[in-house]
DNA sequence: CGCTAAGTGGAATGCAGAATTCCGGTTACG
DNA sequence: CGTAACCGGAATTCTGCATTCCACTTAGCG
């Protein structure tokens, strides 16, 4: 593969990754070629069909989601702390980007996809062993799990198009709004049941 | 206007905040009318054009609104518990259908309508003002304020679509996690400034 | 009960925007 | 330099929605 053809398609996956956050998975095949700078030919010869196209979003996405947990992890010492700083990192603007893959595609075609599925879940298992740290050092309400915190990321951070603009401005303000009602402290009410 | 009329003309002004809810103001004229069981034909006779529609489900949507903020406001004593309470109920299904009209109508034609703005207006100051209550009487954080309840309240209340499952199947176990994060003994953080 | 104006549904038409193809013109690189 | 690999984007086809129109029903008056 030449140098130049290997440039664009990393560029047309970065494209993709943004412009389907904002648009949705079926963001035109045209504005993902336009933000990437490249012609439509040169999407569609890399990417047969928009599946592809959403495949290797969805790859770049869990493997950027791990990296930065990773990280995140490696860190911090208490656990909640890592919590934090990570939904910090991923509502950063760009981030955001990412985000839609997991938001959509499990009706779409990577569900069955074993390698990304896997990806998926490591970080997700990664994510719940944090949660349960910070829950058994008390810091983290108990009555809400990985998926709360997963949800609410996926809110916030896919389809800023859809959100009021404030909010699409700075999620981050908000989801640490979130994770205070999440801390042991904050909880009011009986756990659900 | 004969009772049959009437009462499709109901169904349909339901069925609009409906759909609008789940895929925005532009949703297909023929997904309005399908739910509300009516033909196009019988849409285009009532609402001429898409913005005789908006304009009727905003109206609803702020009517509907300013009289639950007044019950709950008469039903509370305390302020907080007010706001709450207010909350729970507009995140109740059925009722995000409303939500919309607001979020997404001010860039659109009914901002220049005098009626709809003072409406609006009116159920908003009043929120506000239960939200300075709440924080004079010290049980509500100072650093958030009535548009970030108001924006919250929009983006877990419209485009139910884009949201993940389980969370637009109880949007008000979120907007409660949110609350108990807006709760005074929940502030961790230092005011934006 | 019968009449008719009011009301109805949905097929038909027109069009805007998106998907996908194709190929004459470039360019990396052996 | 030569050429196989790449490009961009015009051209064409497809899709989905808005809007119109009219033959068919029905509420409700006399």
């Amino acid at each position: 593969m030449r140098a130049d053809a290997r440039r664009n398609l990393d560029k047309i996956v970065a494209a993709a990754a943004e412009v389907m956050a904002e648009r949705g998975v079926g963001a035109p095949m045209e504005a993902v070629a336009r933000r990437a700078g490249v012609g439509v030919g040169t999407l569609y010869r890399r990417f047969p069909d928009r599946n592809a196209l959403i495949v290797a979003v969805g790859d770049h996405y869990v493997h950027t989601m791990a990296q930065a947990l990773d990280e995140a992890t490696r860190r911090t010492r208490d656990a909640w702390s890592a919590v934090r700083d990570f939904v910090s990192w991923a509502a950063e603007p760009g981030r955001a980007a990412l985000a839609t893959a997991l938001a959509e595609l499990p009706q779409e075609t990577i569900v069955d996809r074993a390698e990304f599925a896997r990806a998926r879940e490591q970080w997700v298992r990664q994510l719940g062993g944090l949660v349960s740290r910070a829950q058994a050092e008390g810091s983290m309400r108990t009555d809400v799990g990985v998926d709360d915190l997963i949800h609410l990321l996926n809110v916030f951070t896919c389809h800023p198009g859809t959100l009021p603009e404030p909010v699409a401005a700075d999620p981050g303000r908000y989801l640490r709004l979130m994770l205070d009602g999440m801390k042991a402290t904050a909880a009011t009410h009986a756990p659900p049941g």
